[in-house]
DNA sequence: AGGTGGACCCGAACGC
DNA sequence: TGCGTTCGGGTCCACC
């Protein structure tokens, strides 16, 4: 293969044209997915890794096929004739080119389960969010708890699981960490399903809009009835992000009167929280 | 040391 | 109509 890099920050801090004479020559393996990153493993044992952020896609066409494109960022041609381009309105989207062997380590530091995996089950979840302060919410965000939760999914899988998006990870109940655990997989089940959310700019590699932003229970929703109660959607901001929920489905203190077990920790009231 | 918020980028949507 | 401002999406990094 053969590849032109016209973006400079695609490679940063490496050097495009050196990392595009790099890329000459290899022979695609293989092509896999883990979290948010495109894997092309190649014969080498090198690797490329693709993220895409929000606004970066590939397309495939035969050699010259390729329409004009302002936002082309990278063209690979292929030895069998055929192009891919590399289109990013935002430049916000990555290129790493890893040296074999680097790849395992690189993906371990940043990424936690596959969601949808059968590795992925509430026992592990509960692991990743034990002691853990920060709103579940932001532990969903994080890559490490598990692998390619987003801002939308994350919202629609607490929505989904019926929990507050500021409830504190590691306080989580053993059935809300159930139910969060089933609604990360059915949010995101249902976005395949669904070919993603076209909100904008996203499209399938086939030109195809998502349809799953017409399911929506609560991304985007504010002021609308919940699908459940009626309660109109709330919007507020959680880990710096929008964050949707529905005020009666998803409380705060879900148990303020059960009382019993969950003793642990003695309630701090005198730390005051603004909602 | 874990958590938070700003920077990065740029088109769309908004306010005046 | 035309301008300026705000927003958002994922990750890294500085800071608390």
């Amino acid at each position: 293969m053969q590849v032109e890099i016209n973006d400079p920050r695609l490679t940063r801090p490496f050097e495009r044209r050196s990392v595009a004479a790099e890329l000459e020559g290899e022979t695609v393996a293989a092509v896999d997915r883990r979290g948010k990153y495109l894997v092309v493993r190649f014969e080498s044992g090198r690797s490329l890794l693709i993220h895409l952020r929000m606004t970066g896609s590939l397309l495939h066409a035969r050699n010259g096929a390729l329409a004009d494109d302002p936002y082309r960022r990278a063209v690979v041609r292929l030895d069998d004739g055929s192009d891919v381009a590399y289109r990013d309105v935002r430049r916000f989207g990555t290129w790493l080119l890893l040296e074999p062997g680097e790849l395992d380590d690189y993906l371990a530091a940043r990424l936690g389960s596959e969601p949808l995996d059968r590795g992925f089950t509430a026992r592990r979840l509960a692991e990743r969010l034990q002691d853990r302060r920060a709103p579940i919410k932001a532990a969903l965000l994080d890559q490490r708890t598990l692998a390619g939760m987003g801002n939308i999914y994350a919202d629609e899988a607490l929505w989904l699981a019926r929990v507050h998006p500021l409830r504190p990870a590691g306080e989580l109940a053993p059935d809300e960490i159930t139910r969060v655990t089933k609604g990360v997989k059915d949010a995101l089940r249902a976005g395949v399903a669904r070919q993603g959310a076209t909100l904008r700019d996203y499209s399938t590699p086939d030109g195809r809009r998502g349809r799953m932003q017409l399911e929506f229970k609560a991304y985007g929703r504010a002021g609308e009835p919940c699908d459940r109660c009626g309660t109109p959607i709330e919007k507020t901001r959680v880990a710096g992000r929008g964050t949707w929920f529905c005020p009666m489905c998803q409380q705060l203190e879900p148990r303020r009167y059960a009382a019993s077990r969950s003793s642990r920790r003695p309630s701090r009231s005198s730390r005051q929280s603004s909602v």
